[in-house]
DNA sequence: CCTAAAAGTAGTGTATCACT
DNA sequence: AGTGATACACTACTTTTAGG
């Protein structure tokens, strides 16, 4: 292995000056500069992760704690880890990944042991025991979701109520009046998942600020699920015209019932859905979507948590403002 | 004198301080 | 602008000590 030192012998320098050379924190010579680097490039130097840890007590890697639930839309959720990965690369920093839920003893285990500088926590509950702890452990902490009691933690989120009020809003303007939620599933409900239940308040508060019927229910996503899910939905308003969807998982399964049960897209029903924007084009109908930002929540996050690796303490709560993209799947109702 | 346990030492690769 | 010494946390190895 090539260590600081064969690259300081090579280059004819001390391995404090080949430390300095790296960390550009103090100024060098030119030509010291370069011989270094020509140094660094010929013997295939990098720098020993262990090495800089023990020195700096510093890891370079960001924990990405997302527990992976079977109720978990594993696509969704990769959108999140490609954002993060890629912002904490432009940092130089990597990502740990913890997918078991380990709960606050999780957190603890990897603050304590110094895994990683800081942690980035995902599928935050309403009431969540691993808030309280992330903001007694020594290292920074960033939420993606909202608690209901963040304390002085920053979090980054999709505005969720605004996103729903989006949706009811733009079935309303087109003149629907009996519309119906297709929520996630029943335990993300049960969990007390915090986008749950913003998006469900939201929903129910513009119904009633456009006069508009509102029914909604959790959806297993399965086909049998689905099929569950609109007979209830039916049953309880037989002249539905508009749907909105906040279950990614469920959209394909959907509109194939809907098509088997001859419910046309958009003559017959409008369809609206909260998901990622790459995943909402390629649809026998292309769907009109509140898009789920997950780029730039994943980039959010991570610009967050570097402010404050650099100790700048300005707790945020960022809720980014929805969009509506039209597509086909919505239309004025006749 | 032998063994086991405890204490001590050296070495790992890097960042950084104090110095020239 | 450049360098030597040191700290960092831990391990592997060596030496010392205690007790029989």
């Amino acid at each position: 292995m090539v260590s600081i030192a064969d690259v300081a012998r090579d280059a004819g320098v001390s391995s404090s000056t080949v430390s300095y050379v790296l960390s550009g924190k103090r100024s060098i010579s030119s030509e010291t500069q370069r011989r270094v680097e020509a140094s660094i490039h010929r013997l295939g130097y990098h720098p020993h992760a262990g090495a800089r840890a023990l020195a700096s007590s510093r890891t370079s890697v960001l924990a990405l704690i997302m527990p992976l639930r079977a109720d978990i839309d594993v696509p969704v959720l990769m959108g999140f880890v490609n954002s993060v990965v890629t912002t904490a690369r432009n940092y130089d920093y990597d990502v740990l990944l913890l997918t078991n839920d380990e709960g606050p003893a999780g957190l603890r285990r990897v603050a304590d042991s110094a895994m990683a500088d800081a942690l980035l926590l995902m599928d935050v509950e309403e009431e969540d025991p691993r808030v309280r702890v992330l903001q007694s452990l020594s290292c920074p902490g960033v939420l993606i979701g909202l608690p209901n009691d963040p304390g002085d933690l920053s979090c980054v989120d999709l505005d969720f109520s605004a996103a729903a009020k989006r949706c009811v809003r733009h079935l309303a303007d087109l003149g629907h009046e009996r519309v119906a939620l297709v929520g996630p599933s029943p335990v993300v409900y049960e969990r007390g998942t915090s986008f749950a239940g913003r998006f469900l308040r939201g929903f129910t508060a513009a119904a009633r600020e456009r006069g508009v019927h509102a029914t909604s229910r959790a959806c297993v996503p399965s086909y049998e699920g689905v099929r569950d899910c609109l007979d209830r939905i039916l049953t309880d308003q037989p002249e539905l015209t508009g749907l909105v969807v906040h279950n990614e998982a469920v959209i394909a399964p959907l509109l194939s019932e809907l098509h088997s049960r001859d419910m046309r897209i958009p003559e017959d029903i409008s369809v609206v859905a909260v998901t990622p924007d790459e995943m909402a084009a390629n649809r026998p109908v292309p769907l009109t979507t509140v898009p789920l930002p997950s780029e730039d929540i994943g980039r959010s996050a991570v610009e967050m948590t570097m402010r404050e690796l650099q100790g700048v303490r300005s707790p945020e709560i960022r809720l980014l403002s929805p969009r509506l993209t039209p597509a086909r799947s919505t239309a004025r109702r006749v």
